[in-house]
DNA sequence: CATGAATGAGGTTTCATTCAT
DNA sequence: AATGAATGAAACCTCATTCAT
């Protein structure tokens, strides 16, 4: 057994070295003009190696994404985990979103791009954890509903994909101004929930 | 006169051609997977021809962009008009968002598509009618934020590009879920309004 | 007749225009980089009628050579004209290849490269006027040879050949260092004619 | 070592395989007629196994006449060897040449055609081997001149540049005439010299 | 005849994928 | 399993030539 988990393991590895690479370079190129030879020579294996680990180009830009949104979902909801109140709910989850993003920048760019894809387009957001996601935040929301924190004026899958794409338009902001200001990208939150809940008008 | 003036017509008729093949063949197959041969032959010319109006793939491309980009621009400046209300005129930008892209579809998937993988930086909001369409918007807002309808705590071209990213959502909702409802997209435009300027929030 | 002879000269007027401009482009850009396209323009006709006067762009080439072949051959036989001195023929030859290359240096070029192409392909002189030059310098040394002014040890077209050659490096050198010296070209005859006849040997 | 020494040989092999096609369809059919294709197919290799070795059409061009004439270059040199004599050095260079022209015919084809349409100049002449054989050629000529075998009247590289030209047109004639003579092309090299250095002159 | 837009064959080059070592 | 050279399909783009006006 020892023998088998260490193969293991360092499959597991060269799969994680490979990831690596691609994220980074499908954040820096785009999906179609990073090449396999490029993501292999970066995570420093032969080409062939990559088709070892991954049937083809699609297969691992999808297991990346599904990496990540895993991860992310996890440590959202990790960090939520026993708080009651919605409205807190919300807050970390936003947060947390922040904080995960700011660490994950390449996983950002490609999210970006990503969500932007139409339909059928949109895989990740079809994918297992994609729609765990989909279906976790839109859960926030009826929670949100029935504690009588947002209105239930709407559907709260519509909502959900309102605040994510907030979430999602502020972080782009804050990523092309980056270099100006010094601002902490989680400062962000606060304004971020009140343009959600409160909306942009005057009080 | 009279020849000069068709020679000038049907040549804008061809390149009218054209922009319409790319446009539904970029908007169904992405930038890179639709090829200049598939637009050339829906627009019923040849290869060849794609090249005498458009120097290569990518000026077709942001050819595309701008053409659609200005009559969207162009249409929701004239209904805004007169209008000296900045409630209502945001009103109205919603409303003709909404109208344009459902009447451009193909166009809403490249647009959503857009500031993605091909071309790492958003270009066409860099481009002259992108970059006068986002200060359009922030200028509206800023009109709005001087009439006491949107608050000042908030930076007008980040709030503008909120609440087009909320449009751009639930186009997208919208669009994916068609089939089974029989909605019009215009309705929506309450939903977008109310939520861009109330939040979310339970009153 | 008046009007069938002005037709027909305007039609060489074209003709001699298109030529014009080909002796210029072919020069620039050799045959394979130079496009009809470009002729016509700098002709100032459309594409088209290059193809009325040419049937495709080899003839055209070909045309051009033939055409330029045979004024220079034509020159030199005048010049040469009631001669009699073989030596004194052989220093014309030179001398007014020299002058009409001067004159004509984009021709020269062209010149250059298809003498440079191999048997099936030094098409100009397999051309009509092409052999008539070959044959006519063949001539000039035959006569040299029977008046004691070449060695009958050589074969008359090896030796015609052989100047031919000589006269074409000194020329492609002088255009080489041309805007260093100031030498004219035709100076270099002597030099020529002292190398064919007399070697390069010291005396 | 000895399996890096054969991956060595072996990529030296595949590489040589394409040259030697390309050689030959680059003399069959000039720079422009001959495809990649072709010379991929005539190596029996795929048509991007060719981009493996060579970046693109024209850098295999050129590694192709520099290879051969460094190869060329190396054999006369070796061959000149530590002979003294000047004289008999230029017989030897002569005898080289053809020797190294006979055997190598498709290079010669490509040889005479270089300096011509393509690359508007001379560009062989000025890569480094192409430098370099021109200057040892003329270095020739100042020794002979030195030997008082050459005179001084004439401008060292000059003259080597007319001896490299009598000795081009020498072998376009051989070739042409190759299947109706019988004649070998090393005896040539007497009249070559003899040309060169006494010139045609009855003496 | 002149025009020049349209044609489309064909060339160069890239790159996902395979497979012998 | 890992390698990376080889493959070859397929894309972009050019340009000689045609033909309707």
């Amino acid at each position: 057994m020892t023998v088998l988990s260490r193969k293991e393991r360092d499959k597991q590895l060269r799969r994680s070295d490979i990831l690596k690479a691609a994220e980074h370079l499908f954040a820096l190129k785009g999906y179609h003009e990073a090449t396999i030879r490029d993501i292999a020579k970066e995570a420093q294996y032969a080409t062939g190696t990559v088709y070892l680990h991954f049937k083809d180009k699609e297969v691992l830009y999808f297991a990346l994404l599904e990496e990540k949104m895993k991860s992310m979902l996890f440590t959202i909801k990790e960090k939520i985990g026993q708080v009651k109140d919605a409205r807190k709910k919300l807050e970390i989850f936003v947060q947390e979103g922040l904080v995960f993003f700011e660490k994950n920048q390449d996983f950002f760019r490609i999210f970006m791009s990503e969500g932007n894809e139409l339909f059928s387009e949109r895989k990740i957001l079809k994918s297992p954890t994609g729609l765990q996601a989909q279906e976790y935040a839109a859960s926030l929301m009826i929670e949100a509903q029935e504690q009588g924190v947002v209105s239930r004026d709407f559907d709260a899958g519509q909502v959900a994909e309102v605040l994510i794409s907030i979430i999602k338009t502020i972080i782009q902001k804050w990523l092309e101004e980056k270099r100006e200001k010094g601002d902490n990208l989680i400062d962000l939150s606060g304004v971020i929930l009140r343009l959600f809940l409160n909306g942009a008008a005057k009080k």
